[in-house]
DNA sequence: CAAAGCATGTAAATAGTTACATGATTTA
DNA sequence: TAAATCATGTAACTATTTACATGCTTTG
């Protein structure tokens, strides 16, 4: 007979690992969450805010976070720990048998699909946008991975960097096939 | 005075323009839009059977599409094509100057970007099945590109084809960095 | 004749975005 | 002291997914 409650591993979605993975990396409020997104895995995985604040407060109730208030002078604010069980259940997720997904949503190679129903000069300069985004993500990813280390894997944390590869990669090989497709289209 | 309707630009968001162009490279049902959704642009683009019947008949009412009828024995089906409001419509989103939104969601790079909570090996192990993801991605857009041009391209289309590189390239480059990784995290 | 494919649809749930509101603290 | 940043929240909307239902035709 137990006497104290089993953790069901609770079904928990996307967005409540990216927090969980968040907090691991480090105590923080919600507010600190959001901006750890948009200079960290901005790329691949976005949340936005108002997901966050009553994701919070359930991982909370269902003992993965812990939170005590920490207010500033008259300014509230919640600060949030990962507790051993949060840990447990995000060490779980990453090393669960699932397929992993991948979803791109293009709307610029969507339109290059669709390219037959403009003319050469229109469809070379679609590609040309196509480039010109590729360069500056590229140019931003090369500016994290340089400067950009900074808090997160001063924790020791050596993964988050090492996910800015696959970004630069990608765009650099884009950058170089429009350029192809752009010489192709010029004749 | 204008005795017959200006045609407003109505504001139509992707899915309309996805199954515009999809119809302007043949006349079909919402089926068949589904079916070339999935064998085409599924990498990069995607559409629910539930959105796009409603879809068809808000176009069609808008005159951007034309539909008819066209039951085969006991079964009903309605067969539609591009009006020359339609293509209109497709020309103007594919020059239209907007911002080319770009959106990658990945849970494999999300657990990448955490796996400094697991040890090395489920850590290697995970990249490892990055790479075996983008290696199955790779064969199916390969196969595409040899046998698969088929009926699409067959209307005078080249820009589909052309496409498909864009997702070879971004996978080649994934597993040659895969490989690295592994590398790396093997010592 | 069973299974797979063709064709369209409804209902309900979940996810995600946009816009806005509030108020404090820190920085220029 | 104005502007930027910190911090949390509500309301309304739009998008997307899942599950199911129906019934035909073609293929093995």
């Amino acid at each position: 007979m137990r006497h104290a409650m089993l953790l069901i591993p609770m079904k928990l979605r996307q967005p409540a690992y990216l927090i969980l993975g968040m907090l691991r990396l480090g105590a923080g409020t919600g507010y600190e969450i959001k901006r750890r997104v948009e200079v960290s895995t901005r790329y691949f995985s976005t949340i936005s805010q108002v997901q966050i604040y009553p994701l919070l407060k359930e991982l909370e109730q269902a003992g993965l976070l812990r939170g005590q208030a920490d207010n500033r002078g008259g300014r509230r604010r919640r600060l949030y720990d990962v507790t051993s069980e949060g840990e447990a259940a995000l060490v779980e997720w990453i090393e669960r048998e699932e397929p992993l997904d991948l979803e791109l949503r293009d709307v610029g190679l969507l339109k290059v699909f669709f390219a037959d129903a403009v003319d050469r000069p229109q469809a070379l300069e679609l590609v040309r946008r196509l480039r010109h985004r590729s360069e500056r993500i590229l140019e931003d990813l090369q500016q994290r991975s340089e400067g950009g280390a900074s808090e997160l894997d001063d924790a020791g944390a050596r993964f988050p960097l090492l996910t800015l590869g696959f970004g630069k990669k990608m765009h650099e090989a884009w950058i170089e096939h429009c350029r192809e497709l752009e010489g192709e289209l010029a004749q």
